[in-house]
DNA sequence: GTTATTGAATGACTTTAGTCAGATAATTTC
DNA sequence: GAAATTATCTGACTAAAGTCATTCAATAAC
């Protein structure tokens, strides 16, 4: 590694330490200890079981224990049995509780306006670069889920994906799925399938599946964030919407695509795609099959 | 600002607490408290004033002095009056502490490796993501201050002054400043300045000064980092070459410019500069002047 | 129906970090 | 040269975080 790089990044970690710190100093400024503010906001709105919290915080059963305990005195949580297993134990936060969690939420959202207030002129270019960060360190914990075609996550989703022909291939403006959706129930199963990569809560990528012909799927609408790409993450759409095709029986897949898109093209020749006979018109200018 | 902005933000700080707290973690493995680390990293190659220390690390004289009494029990550091002033005294790291530092930038330098390690196809990317979120953030610490020509640092200026201008005008090819450059004299007090604005070690833009004719000098080779862009640094740097020249003795500045870099043009006309006769030739397209 | 396991709580610790009020010695200030 | 100031150290504290062994009740396993 170059030296250079290196103060680089340790100029970054100095950087986001300070402000993480200035965060941390503001929590504090509401009297409690971090460590009871942290289980304050982790029962979130709707409670959660004591061991749920344990896992997420890492603390010691002892530890966690005597942090309920004081949030019990403060009046801010009640902990009662879980009534489904009653050795588990559910936390809620009282009407106290929540107004305190909403503070503690304003004091995250005035930090972050004070990052975002420091590029007045750069702000998307700064959320941008915080996604690109966020995204790579979170590469290993990226997790490909089904989802409802109708969820508005999904929909944002494929918003961002027509945007991005729109820009890319001449001729198109941008394009966007009807609300609701007529053609929803193709992307269901047992027809098809939508599948969603999140990062941490947010998503960064989409694929979907529908029905083409007898035994035949179509894949549709492959889009990556572009905080995401260069992950390989279009590679683990592309093998788990294979994988659901096959799982709802499907022998073969189709898909078309556009020359504007080279780098899609370049994926699909890699993974076992072979050109096939042309199926759909513009803007497809390529088209391509491949066995299951 | 808008709730998506916030998710992208929170999840940002998650990432990188997540990381500074996985650092931490691999630190304490040297079986020492966080704040004995620091401390022994602090103290640096040459020793440090147990002042200095204090003073950058935040902390209190009693905490300060107990947590060098301890590196002194390992032996791995050292604590004698400061010669000059015997009150004061100075901290250096014995044989064993530095190699004991060695061992803990090794382990940055591992942390860093592993985060580029996460981008293997948009390494540069990354970086060029984390230094346009430090330098934001850090914005408000960036300061301006007189450098040599002939630094090392100033000259990467120039090396990435001179790529930028390659890059925006045809006709030229990346140039370089000849080492050592005979000219650096003019650029040096009381002919001319080189001033350079640091963003936390780092430099992220340059401009200077040299004398052109009786009275008048002439402003060259205004560079800001990319990743400092739209904080208003130019603007600074301007200014703070102005004050320069007036300092010098200077009553008027000159400066020329190519029409391909119009945010520099825009900015010279917003700040009193007034469009001249040319003075030189290719590449320059543009011609100011300022009276001081 | 007894035994083992699980989830949480409690009491008794330790470590880390940090504060605060002197004490001490060197250096300035007047 | 006395008085004030400065830099550090020491002792005596506190708060926060965390560990560990044990207890207790509920549930699962046999």
């Amino acid at each position: 590694m170059r030296q250079s790089d290196l103060a680089r990044i340790r100029r970054f970690n100095r950087a986001v330490t300070r402000e993480t710190g200035a965060m941390e100093e503001s929590f504090l400024g509401r009297g409690r200890p971090l460590g009871a503010a942290r289980v304050l906001w982790a029962i979130g709105e709707e409670g959660r079981d004591v061991a749920d919290l344990r896992a997420e915080l890492a603390l010691d059963s002892g530890l966690m224990s005597r942090l309920l305990r004081g949030l019990e005195a403060e009046g801010m949580a009640e902990v009662a049995p879980d009534p489904t297993d009653r050795r588990r134990r559910r936390a809620t936060l009282t009407a106290k509780g929540q107004s305190e969690r909403a503070e503690y939420d304003r004091l995250n959202d005035q930090m972050a306006e004070g990052m975002l207030a420091r590029a007045p002129r750069h702000r998307d270019a700064l959320l941008a670069a915080m996604d690109l960060v966020a995204v790579t360190l979170n590469a290993e914990r990226i997790d490909i889920r089904p989802a409802d075609p109708a969820d508005p996550v999904a929909r944002a989703c494929l918003a961002a994906y027509f945007a991005l022909l729109a820009d890319k291939i001449d001729g198109i403006t941008a394009a966007h799925v009807p609300d609701p959706d007529p053609e929803a129930a193709k992307f269901r199963p047992p027809q098809g399938t939508f599948l969603l990569a999140w990062c941490d809560r947010l998503p960064v990528g989409c694929v979907s599946l529908k029905p083409l012909e007898e035994g035949v799927a179509e894949v549709k609408r492959l889009w990556v964030d572009p905080a995401a790409r260069g992950l390989g993450l279009a590679r683990r759409l592309m093998r788990a919407v294979e994988d659901a095709a096959r799982d709802l029986g499907y022998r073969s897949l189709k898909l078309d695509t556009n020359a504007a898109l080279p780098e899609a093209i370049a994926l699909y020749e890699r993974s076992g795609w072979a050109p096939t006979a042309p199926y759909t018109g513009f803007p497809a200018t390529h088209w391509f099959a491949k066995p299951l």
